[in-house]
RNA sequence: GGGCGCUUAGCUCAGACUGGUCAGAGCAGCUGGCUUACAACCAGCAGGUCGGGGGUUCGAGUCCCUCAGCGCCCA
């Protein structure tokens, strides 16, 4: 019996009798495979293994709250042929999926799924039904009403997001699948949070933010893109009493009433005489100090410029670094709030005036203001000539519309700038596939300039768990934190109560109040190592799986996503989350195109799914390089189809040849020759693979298998078997198919192919050259035959070859299958020089 | 402004680390063939200054410098 043991080791698996379709097809075999693996559990995680012996992805989780597109699809499918090879190469594959769908790309879609808005005053009602369809003006309801909207909805786009990934052929345990809502990831995330604070990593701090104001959201670093828009410069007049007034030019001149300074560069000759002097706003006489900055250009504009609060980042590090008060005319909705000219911080030469002038202003968005400033300055002769128009760079948050305002507000936040070095070291640690891809990483750790905010004034997301007393007066103390045990989380501090207190207490002075804020999306889903291990919850998984193999993402996530999570597993553990990070590419549109929705292009993966096979979908994505951008390309994915077929209808021809079982020696020449070509074919499919490189992988695999159809080796049961797993990480169905025709079990569990074993199949004497010979001589023939239009059956009367004796010699051992595959009649080997092929056919009367 | 990537046949791309049968594959196109596994198939046909220029070398898509175009990242 060792001898059919090691046939088995050899073939991955044990063989069964042959029972093979008279007409394969690849029609139906996604839901019937997909249905077949579910329930045999065939990639069920075995938790028992040791970590040696676990390959662990940490899977991203797609936002439920988009539809799935194409791009998805490219990436996951790639993560997907490396789990597959890492599953054959004996790993026991950690590959739970998680669906991430907190946040506020949810409550968008909630509030216009169902007509909606969340209004946290307002109590809960059981009974509340939303409306059959949205109306017009959003039906207010109470939080915990919107929740409870968000997770329905939410549970139905996973259901749909879950049949499209088994469609594909996702190797993933679904019974490990987690939610970024779900109750352990609010545990970890709130978890992680309380160590954070409690080592001063996590705080809270009243600072200017970068705030939407069409989502009543402040906005984080990651958050941000700039766009090119149109502006003015404003060139306006600030008084000196008895002395010529200072011009000065800015973009925001609704901003002249948040002015606190205004700034040079202090090298700047022309300014010089005026530091430390005070000068007075235009319209409203407020006297700010002139002070000096090395941000200050003396190249823009007249040198010198205004400080507000706020109006750019800029404004920020010098309200910061210079020490300056805040004057804050912006409010959260995008208005000019009312203020009290007069009273402290307010101050003004002419207090009737500003608060004349500002009467004018209060109320007005901020680009309704500006207009109005204009008119206003013009006629008091503070603008000096026409603003003229410009182009610059304004910050957006990227899902936006409208410029982001800065505001002052009280948000928490993880410590971040002190972390660069540290975090610059760890993406040196990490491997990163392509390599390159970290430089994107490092650039965006270099510059960092502020900590990471993960505080939202929103309603669908982890709460913070934190209470705060209320004074006599019912004022809550920020810096006293009410904060629970680790075991009772999670909490919802809106309705749970902190210890010591009771649910009466609740917004009563003496008593207590809840944070109202819920984390960012990110701050819950840079955990997912965490909450996918089960980290504290379930530390034998942990220990088992944890820090992981392999995060694969596209490259758009690096600084937010890839960033946020080795920031927290660095903090928590001390550790990279993973040791590799393979980076895809992104999916462009068939005219190469960035897919958005707002151009319209994008492509949804499912019709595409059902148009050409899961598997011809795979082939397209794998054919995509790590890291490199690809294009929705229909042809490749005929291509791929047309490799599925040709596969059902290479391996019927094997399989329907076999003779005895294979197990011996091989004999045949030109089998002992393909057999050591196909040894090579392994080591550089498992070497791309070890690379994740499947793309290279799939290329070697599928030019040797139209090489190997040629041929037409009938009954190299051996060369199917070895072939049929190579291809299993690309072409799961149609591999699993033909593999259920003759084998036992799974091919996706049998063990990828060892290139040493089929070299001892091969034998000592197999020489490659035997193979490359013949189909050069072979390919001769046949250009002769269709030279002179003639049927590939045709005979050949006469062939005779000459060349050099190594190729004569590899040539005559494969004489036989030359004269078959050929049809040769005489067939003259010469060893000499030059080397020549000639082709004798015979003519068309002479008896063929 | 700094950085990264790409630029090879009409199209999509291989040719990396380890310079010398590397000038390739597929698609499209053209010409033929139902070779009893496949007509959703098979066979055959590709001469493209390997973006431009310079350099290293006996020899360069392949290494170095530089320029240009495109894309992306960061500021």
């Amino acid at each position: 019996m060792r001898c059919h043991e090691a046939a088995t080791q050899r073939y991955g698996s044990p063989l069964m009798s042959p029972n093979v379709p008279e007409k394969p097809s690849l029609a139906g075999l996604e839901a019937k495979w997909a249905d077949r693996w579910e329930a045999d559990g065939t990639y069920r995680f075995d938790r028992s293994k040791s970590r040696a012996e676990i390959y662990a992805i940490d899977t991203p989780p797609p936002t439920v709250s988009g539809s799935l597109h194409i791009g998805h699809v490219m990436s996951y499918t790639h993560t997907d042929t490396v789990a597959r090879y890492r599953r054959m190469r004996g790993m026991e594959v950690f590959y739970p999926m998680g669906w991430d769908d907190n946040g506020l790309a949810t409550e968008r879609r909630v509030q216009n799924y169902f007509g909606v808005r969340c209004d946290p005053t307002m109590p809960y009602d059981p009974a509340f039904v939303p409306p059959e369809k949205p109306g017009s003006d959003p039906v207010p309801v109470s939080r915990p009403n919107f929740v409870e909207l968000c997770l329905r909805l939410t549970t139905e786009d996973e259901r749909v997001f879950e049949e499209l990934w088994r469609f594909l052929g996702l190797s993933v345990d679904w019974s490990m699948t987690y939610l970024t809502i779900g109750e352990r990831a609010q545990r970890a995330a709130q978890r992680s949070f309380l160590r954070l604070l409690g080592r001063g990593q996590a705080f809270q701090a009243e600072a200017p933010t970068l705030w939407d104001i069409d989502f009543a959201t402040p906005v984080a670093q990651a958050e941000l893109e700039d766009r090119e828009v149109g502006g003015a410069n404003h060139r306006l007049l600030f008084g000196r009493p008895g002395r010529s007034p200072i011009e000065i030019e800015t973009t925001r001149p609704e901003l002249v009433p948040a002015c606190v300074a205004l700034v040079a560069h202090p090298d700047d000759a022309r300014y010089q005489s005026l530091f430390g002097t005070e000068v007075r706003s235009p319209l409203f006489g407020v006297p700010v100090p002139v002070v000096a900055h090395e941000l200050a250009d003396p190249e823009k504009g007249t040198g010198i410029a205004m400080i507000c609060t706020f109006g750019d980042v800029t404004d920020v590090v010098w309200w910061r670094e210079l020490g300056l008060p805040v004057r804050a005319v912006v409010g959260r909705d995008g208005r000019l709030q009312p203020l009290s000219w007069g009273s402290p911080g307010w101050e003004s030469d002419d207090p009737e005036a500003a608060r004349r002038a500002y009467g004018e202003l209060q109320g007005l968005p901020v680009r309704r203001a500006r207009s109005r400033i204009v008119e206003l300055l013009a006629a008091a002769g503070d603008l000096v000539g026409e603003p003229r128009p410009i182009t610059h760079a304004v910050k957006f948050y990227e899902r936006g519309e409208r410029p982001l305002e800065i505001v002052t507000s009280r948000q928490w936040f993880i410590g971040t700038l002190d972390l660069r070095d540290d975090l610059l070291a760890r993406g040196k640690e990490l491997r990163w596939h392509p390599p390159y891809m970290e430089a994107r990483f490092e650039s965006w750790v270099e510059g960092l300039n502020s900590d990471w905010n993960i505080s939202r004034q929103r309603f669908f997301g982890v709460p913070f768990p934190v209470w705060y007393p209320l004074d006599d007066d019912g004022r809550p103390d920020f810096t006293r934190h009410l904060v629970p045990e680790e075991g009772r989380l999670p909490v919802d501090p809106s309705t749970d109560v902190p210890a010591g207190y009771e649910p009466a207490q609740r917004g009563r002075p003496g008593g207590f109040a809840g944070d109202p804020d819920i984390m960012d999306t990110w701050a819950t889903s840079s955990l997912t190592p965490q909450i996918a291990g089960g980290w504290e919850d379930d530390p034998d998984l942990f220990a088992r799986v944890f820090p992981m193999d392999l995060r694969p993402q596209a490259h758009d996530i690096i600084r937010t996503w890839l960033f946020t999570t080795v920031v927290r597993s660095h903090l928590e553990h001390d550790s990279l989350p993973w040791s590799d990070v393979a980076i895809s590419g992104f999916v462009l549109d068939p005219e190469r195109k960035k897919m958005s929705k707002s151009k319209g292009n994008v492509v949804t993966p499912l019709p595409l799914l059902q148009e050409h096979g899961a598997d011809a979908v795979r082939y397209w994505a794998a054919n995509g390089r790590p890291g490199t951008d690809t294009a929705v390309d229909e042809g490749q994915m005929r291509i791929g189809r047309r490799l599925a077929i040709k596969i059902l209808n290479a391996s019927r021809f094997v399989i329907s040849r076999l003779d005895a079982p294979a197990d011996g020696a091989v004999t045949d020449a030109l089998d002992a020759a393909l057999l050591a070509r196909l040894a090579a074919v392994v080591d550089e499919a498992t070497g791309a693979f070890e690379g994740y490189d499947y793309a290279r992988a799939l290329d070697r695999v599928e030019t040797f298998f139209w090489t190997f159809c040629d041929e037409a080796r009938a009954g190299l049961a051996l060369a199917l078997s070895t072939q049929l797993r190579l291809f299993a990480p690309f072409l799961p169905f149609v591999a699993e198919e033909v593999w259920s025709w003759w084998r036992e079990g799974s091919v996706h569990v049998a063990s990828w192919p060892d290139a040493g074993e089929l070299r001892s199949s091969a034998g000592e004497d197999a020489d490659p050259l035997v193979l490359e010979v013949t189909a050069g001589v072979l390919s001769q023939v046949r250009r002769a035959k269709t030279e002179r239009r003639l049927s590939m059956r045709a005979p050949v009367a006469r062939l005779a070859v000459v060349d050099t004796p190594e190729r004569v010699a590899a040539l005559r051992r494969a004489e036989g299958d030359l004269r078959d595959a050929g049809g040769v009649d005489v067939l003259e080997l010469a060893e000499g020089e030059p080397a020549a092929v000639q082709v004798d056919v015979a003519s068309a009367g002479s008896g063929g």
